[in-house]
DNA sequence: GTCTATACTCGGATAGAC
DNA sequence: GTCTATCCGAGTATAGAC
């Protein structure tokens, strides 16, 4: 209920909280417009309706899962160093957002059709460079012989597989809600060790 | 439509279909009961609502995603023959039942009280077996040094992954159905050795 | 811009005939 | 056991006053 920030504002954190919680079929307009502290009718003032209201802010999510991994990734770095910053940059950013994996997961599911939308050919060819620069590294023998897609796949799922799994990975580990976060904190080394091991880097 | 069955056993399999799909608050009864070939009104006869039917899909669905690898984990074997045999029977496991594991990890993140039951004594016992070998390996120095807990999740994770960002994955490998499976495929093998050459086995 | 009241649709559930 | 018809609550959307 924050007079600080416009209606406007209020109602598309609110909406953000409640998709990303519930997904858009359990999402309820009533309950976005509680959290937002204004009237149902408002949405529709400001949003014309569920669609348009899901459409922001799942453009939104892209962004927030997106976003920075795909600098780094970008980047003209030697292969050890650009996997380290990956992992320590992809490991905060999810922090910093760490229900919009499972979230835009989920959605992608159900909506097949915006797949592409989301991985765009610049995000693709990105991919393609940095399993361009394992091939290349292997070519060269600076890491054991490995199927680079792979390699690309394990980078990513090892970074957001907690986030996507964490209630159970907090049931099986015992961890409360700071244990589950310094496990996560720990993750940006280990896992960065784990694929340099791997790699023999 | 098939007759052999019993419509209650159609019943099942529809919703099965239906729920890991859309999820619980996705799927629609007159779905779940065209697909089985028969009318809503049966669907109340067989299991009284949607939630008792929910109910019995999602406890099949703990088995399918969970079954098989847990006995693989909690058997007693050398730390490198378990782990390539985890990887190769739980990535089977979930060739057998791709949409389980997105559905599963879905509706316990809306339900928090199941994942108790879910993920009960037993299998935090079996998980807890596997860390504690991990650990001993450390301590003879059979393996390089590491968290146990993390590479419980690495193992996990990099099976589980592929399946529930499978879309994503798609799209950014350029992959078609069949493409998708023979990388999984190889999967079996890559992921092995990645864990293997990061645990310096 | 913000509210209240209400229209309308969808979907889960039940009644009751066969 | 299986169907048709129908009820009823929930939830999205709109009308209209202020």
């Amino acid at each position: 209920m924050e007079k600080e920030r416009s209606t406007e504002a209020r109602i598309f954190e609110a909406a953000s909280a409640v998709f990303h919680e519930k997904g858009y079929a359990g999402a309820r307009m009533q309950e976005i417009a509680d959290r937002a502290g204004i009237n149902k009718a408002m949405l529709h003032y400001y949003y014309r309706n569920k669609d348009k209201l899901f459409e922001g802010v799942f453009r939104t999510a892209r962004l927030q899962v997106l976003g920075p991994i795909l600098d780094v990734i970008g980047a003209d770095l030697p292969l050890p160093v650009k996997m380290e910053r990956a992992v320590h940059t992809y490991i905060d950013q999810l922090v910093a957002h760490p229900e919009v994996p499972a979230f835009v997961l989920q959605e992608l599911r159900r909506h097949p059709d915006r797949v592409r939308r989301f991985i765009d050919e610049e995000v693709q060819l990105l991919f393609q460079g940095l399993a361009r620069q394992i091939r290349e590294a292997d070519r060269r023998a600076e890491i054991r012989p490995v199927p680079p897609e792979h390699v690309v796949v394990n980078l990513i799922g090892l970074c957001v597989f907690p986030f996507v799994g964490r209630p159970v990975i907090q049931a099986v580990l015992g961890l409360d809600e700071e244990g589950f976060e310094a496990f996560i904190q720990e993750r940006k080394q280990t896992v960065t060790t784990f694929i340099h091991n791997a790699l023999g880097l």
